[in-house]
DNA sequence: TCTATATACGAACGATGTTCGTGTCAAGCT
DNA sequence: AGCTTGACACGAACATCGTTCGTATATAGA
């Protein structure tokens, strides 16, 4: 079975018949499991930017050729990290009495996965629809706001806003993480010194900015990422 | 004046006296405004990632070397683009009895100069807080969202989370268009064949999906968009 | 006139994703 | 047991990317 054929099966409904009754080598040097992990683990490390084929192979003590025998596509590899990551979601049994609490923590654990390989969101983004594994979650999530009584074509979109909003939060963070790390200066992540830039503004054309700074430049840990998603949820339990 | 310092001035802020009294070329062959005209015109024609140094080169009629005379990183052009586009948003005089319309306006601004430009909003993305255009639009939106009585705190997070959004889904968008015109099937855009393949998924694992594939796969045009604006402004309006 | 400086650009460097050709080895068929 | 087939492995190379170096040029101030 080639990786192309094994992509194409990743998007199609599951058939337990064509699973089985394949040559396999004995001892295959390099499995897919391993390559997803040696992956997820450079990512974790050093950051999505740093997954390289070059460096994925160096890390498995092979050259980048023998990667394309279990990924068709860098994109390929995309998709199987984000499936790893779906697959590691627990998705709770719907309480119609918990829903808002329940979305809350699945959106919650997809920020910690995606902070967890940080640049992985960017990823997250193009993936495609038809994947099993983010199909799963989807599942998993509308089952959650249809338990909550909210509206079928309200939880669809509303769906697709959270994953939309989550990771878009998350790819910003790692990128900002990434900036503080290697950066030599003009990025400011320091806060003092983003009120000193503000303060420093023409009054004339940023009065609100200028007076508003500390508003705009709060929000230690995950406040702003709780703040939308209140504003989200609470919306949709209101229509 | 050094591209560098150039950089370093758009995250200053503006200093009438250093603007002046600068030797230059009486006649610039490439000039910073050309520049970025291009690289514009190309994204609008190919999208972001054929904006390569050697291509925007390339159509400038020179060679990539001679384009970090003007811009000292392809993060500074990506810097000098959002900063284009940026600019060109018009902001509306705050009308307390017309936020909600405004600031659904300037969202719609933004999501159609991004879509204009398919692939930009990544960019976006990575974007400082600190650089000039940016904070004018960031300025404008707080205006409209405290003459409409909204509590700077929340002002503050919700322009992250509006900003945020709107750069994610047309990311996503962009992305998504792109694989519709280059690519070697997997990849399904056809609702038509979404829905085909969510009528196969097992039944057992995936009722609500199954059920609702309608609303899945609902919304031409811009319908998620504005739901998600809808769902964050009207949160907004009621805290 | 002289000098400093912004601008221009050919050539090259290192790194990237990917393909080609070839080789190896285990599993199925006859 | 021998042969074929298919999956796996990998060295070498290709095209392309962002970026730097060295150098040439022309202009604005001294």
């Amino acid at each position: 079975m080639n990786p192309r054929e094994r992509r194409a099966a990743r998007h199609q409904p599951p058939n337990p018949e064509a699973d089985a009754d394949r040559r396999r080598r004995r001892t295959a040097l390099i499995t897919p499991a391993q390559v997803i992990d040696t992956a997820l683990g450079l990512i974790a490390a050093e950051g999505y930017e740093a997954l390289t084929m070059r460096r994925l192979a160096g890390a498995l003590d092979t050259g980048p050729a023998s990667l394309y025998a279990h990924v068709v596509d860098k994109a390929d590899l995309d998709e199987l990290l984000i499936g790893r990551l779906c697959a590691e979601l627990v998705l709770p049994e719907p309480d119609p009495a918990a829903w808002r609490e329940q979305i809350r923590g699945v959106c919650t654990q997809i920020r910690d996965q995606y902070l967890k390989y940080p640049g992985i969101s960017r990823a997250a983004l193009a993936m495609a629809p038809t994947e099993l594994e983010a199909m799963r979650v989807n599942e998993g999530m509308l089952a959650i706001l249809l338990a909550g009584g909210v509206a079928p074509q309200d939880a669809a979109w509303a769906i697709d806003a959270l994953l939309l909003y989550v990771a878009a939060y998350c790819l910003e963070r790692s990128i900002a993480r990434q900036r503080s790390t290697q950066d030599d200066a003009v990025w400011v992540v320091d806060r003092a010194e983003l009120l000193r830039r503000f303060a420093a503004l023409p009054a004339a054309t940023f009065p609100h900015t200028i007076r508003h700074a500390a508003e705009l430049t709060a929000g230690d840990g995950h406040d702003r990422f709780d703040f939308t998603l209140t504003l989200l949820i609470d919306g949709l339990a209101r229509r």
